[in-house]
DNA sequence: GTTACCAGCTTGTCTGACAAGTTTCCAGCA
DNA sequence: TGCTGGAAACTTGTCAGACAAGCTGGTAAC
């Protein structure tokens, strides 16, 4: 299972190395060659199998670890990095959230994807109706009004709330897509939250909204569920 | 200007120096203290500024690249990195492709949104009416045409029409997650394409049922042209 | 059997070095 | 004066070596 390392490297252009090894190990990883877990040789085998010296095998790794494709090399230890398959979503996340500050996307449409997705996700939980995505989100709005004026805690619950009503819908691409908007969007979130006068009451007012929501998707109505949603965001976004 | 460089590092935990120093600057980036364009100073400069080794400011501007936040300095040249704005978007859809390859979605999951995100463009494309997006649409249209049973033309052409009508949407989230999931899905698509026996037949359909959508959206009708699209789609995905 | 310790390995970081290419600038020449 | 040639300086890319700090595993002593 080593043989991946030993290959020439590719002739590439004018590309600097590092670029070349990032790029082939990162191949390895996306096809499956590395699976989740895997752990990498150390940079000085690496650097001795690929034939390149050490600073090079660190960049090109620092490059996957910008990637979320490894998981670091913790400071100080014996393991090396180590290929991981959930460290890509919070990069991406982050990588949304620079597009975002960087105004390539305004704010307004990442909201608008996230109202899309959420409506028919809604619906469709209406449909399946998911004993286990209702519970999980019940249990969200108990832990939200136990939060009370703790902005930090019904912030968490929030969250929790719509993503487990999301993976109701049953579709991994809602869930994978909403995740990551919620990233980029929650910083907005926290501010508005923030910014509230009366903390207490409007999380009051969110777990309302929130109890009318689960309550239309229990009942089987997505599209009073989608509604409600829709003004409940608006509340928040402006719109 | 250069004062964002002189500042302290920020002593952080257990974190390795390359990455507090990828941070600050990716801070100065995002915030717009530095500004698109601003070329960085040389490795060794800051390097001696920030108190670091040179590795260390490699490392740190490889994170930075990998992230799309500074173009990179192109080999060998005697300009520094440069601040680059465009960068993030592209970074941003590798990485969401990162996250679609490794999680494993199932196709039907990404058809699935990629025909909600589609309905939603086309009836708000239908309503904006762009003619910059609507001419795009039609020159795909009659490049579609002109590809015959030309598969590889036909399928690139394809892609360009749907891109076209979702950016008459105007919606830069819609436009950034439909390019990610259309990488994904394009491999599926190619082969269902090539595996019909009739290539010829099957683009003249193809083509009929663009010039469909794209009527109704001239008409303004995005309902219809949303219907019209869950039919073309259903043809090649099943459902 | 348990514990303490030591050698070896890993990452993080720094320093120094060199190659290849580009830029700048100055001296020499028309 | 204006132009040209080339050298010096600087840049990135890459390598090699060194050291600190921390983890691991084996081993020797109790």
């Amino acid at each position: 299972m080593e043989d991946v390392f030993d290959r020439a490297l590719a002739e590439v252009g004018r590309e600097p190395l590092c670029m070349t090894v990032a790029s082939q190990i990162r191949a390895s990883i996306l096809s499956g060659a590395l699976s989740d877990g895997t752990a990498l040789p150390s940079e000085k085998e690496l650097s001795a199998r690929l034939g390149v010296g050490r600073s090079t095998v660190r960049e090109a790794l620092r490059i996957l670890q910008a990637q979320g494709l490894i998981s670091g090399g913790s400071s100080v230890s014996t393991k090396g990095p180590v290929v991981t398959r959930d460290g890509a979503l919070p990069i991406a996340a982050s990588a949304l959230e620079a597009v975002v500050a960087l105004g390539q996307v305004p704010l307004a449409d990442l909201v608008g994807l996230r109202t899309l997705i959420e409506s028919a996700a809604l619906r469709a939980a209406a449909e399946a109706r998911r004993e286990d995505a209702l519970e999980a989100a019940e249990a969200a709005l108990e832990e939200m009004r136990a939060a009370g004026a703790d902005v930090e805690r019904a912030h968490r619950a929030d969250v929790a709330f719509h993503a487990a009503l999301i993976d109701g819908a049953d579709n991994g691409a809602y869930s994978l897509v909403y995740r990551v908007l919620r990233e980029s969007i929650a910083a907005h979130l926290r501010d508005a939250l923030d910014a509230e006068p009366d903390p207490g009451g409007t999380v009051a007012r969110l777990v309302a909204e929130h109890e009318d929501i689960l309550e239309a998707v229990r009942a089987g109505d997505g599209h009073a569920a989608a509604a409600t949603l829709r003004g409940h965001l608006d509340g928040f976004y402006g719109s």
